[in-house]
DNA sequence: GTCTATACATAGATAGAC
DNA sequence: GTCTATCTATGTATAGAC
């Protein structure tokens, strides 16, 4: 593998695990054991690889929420939604924890985000849009319900992380808490749920949760 | 005044115009024409101001969420928690900015976050079971409904304001932001709370926004 | 209490050899 | 494509005079 993909790389694992601030050229660098200057041959700056890595995220995020979108959605295809996007939120989470500093320094990189947040409210608006077509969704009284509701979803999938994180700062955070954060996100929805149709996703993260569990006891597989 | 208490005030001032990370101690010394040893007779370093300063929020936070509890809650003091707490979220909006950078480099700031996280969640449970008892909030069907309920509330109140900031990277975040976040909290509770107590709860807020509206066109009063 | 001067560490970035 | 060497800027913090 190439050194401009590997710096990529290091780059997200040290910045997960220690902050985006923590992580500077100089670090990645001697982690790869290679030179500044060599990093420096492949990116313009420091600001140049953490936009490549919100690319990716940008990108996964977006395939996450989109696929599988046929209607009617169906109740497994729904916590499939969260489940998926909230393993994105944990692969770049760094960019989570450390949002506001990121965006401050990088114009570019803030109007980025800023159209990735518009769209995804917009997008998970339309999914629950496409739920009360299926009738699994009761339609709120509000006129602006649907939109703050996206919303709502919006900033509990976007902080969920940072939450678990920062309730329990010397653990780590495990498969289950993300299972946990999609119970979270459907709790939200649950009262305009179809009963059937809520019942059903929770199964979902039953088995999942179980799947974990298996996992974890039984490290091999 | 002193120029302890000056230093901790442009602290504040500078962390919460630029973020946390943008201001060092220089700075500070700086913008207040004092010298950088002044501000190392003051304080031991650059944690202890931010600690100093993480004491009002906690005690300005507790305050708000604690104060004129008494049963039965009226939706004008439900609002009023909402709105307190808001503005205290608004006041110290730095820390909540730049939280995870400023837990991971202080153990024991990290650790009293996390309690008042834990004490904010419990307080937030406590205030939904006084309603229940006042017949103000329907019970939801979950027997973990209450708790995820009150971590839903809280994840959307310490993340509201980043939320505004980061909607609209070049804008300012105003008061009627402010109010339009008591009202996405509100939306979280509206399908158990009782129609004619969230009716109330909301004019609360349209009152308060044509307060502001006033204010606004008239800046003199 | 406050100042000047300075030490020290680190991070971002570049020049030029190989 | 990669390295060594180095520059510059900045931030934290201290020593010692006033």
């Amino acid at each position: 593998m190439g050194n401009r993909k590997r710096i990529v790389e290091m780059c997200l694992d040290l910045m997960n695990e220690e902050g985006s601030r923590a992580v500077g050229t100089s670090r990645i660098a001697d982690e790869l054991g290679i030179s500044p200057g060599n990093l420096y041959y492949h990116f313009k700056n420091r600001e140049e690889i953490v936009m490549v890595i919100y690319e990716d995220l940008d990108a996964d995020f977006r395939a996450a929420l989109v696929e599988d979108v046929h209607a009617p959605i169906s109740p497994e295809r729904f916590a499939g939604f969260f489940l998926r996007t909230l393993q994105v939120a944990w692969e770049y989470r760094f960019f989570f924890g450390g949002m506001l500093h990121l965006l401050r320094r990088d114009e570019e990189l803030a109007a980025r985000y800023a159209g990735l947040q518009a769209w995804a409210i917009d997008t998970i608006e339309g999914i629950l849009t496409q739920l009360i077509k299926d009738r699994s969704l009761t339609r709120p009284k509000a006129k602006t319900g649907l939109r703050s509701m996206a919303i709502n979803l919006w900033i509990v999938w976007s902080n969920w992380i940072r939450f678990i994180q920062v309730s329990d700062p010397s653990g780590e955070v495990r498969r289950d808490h993300l299972i946990q954060g999609v119970g979270q996100l459907l709790d939200i929805l649950a009262p305009y749920l179809d009963p059937s149709f809520e019942k059903a996703g929770r199964r979902v993260l039953t088995r999942e949760l179980k799947k974990f569990a298996e996992e974890a006891a039984d490290p091999a597989s």
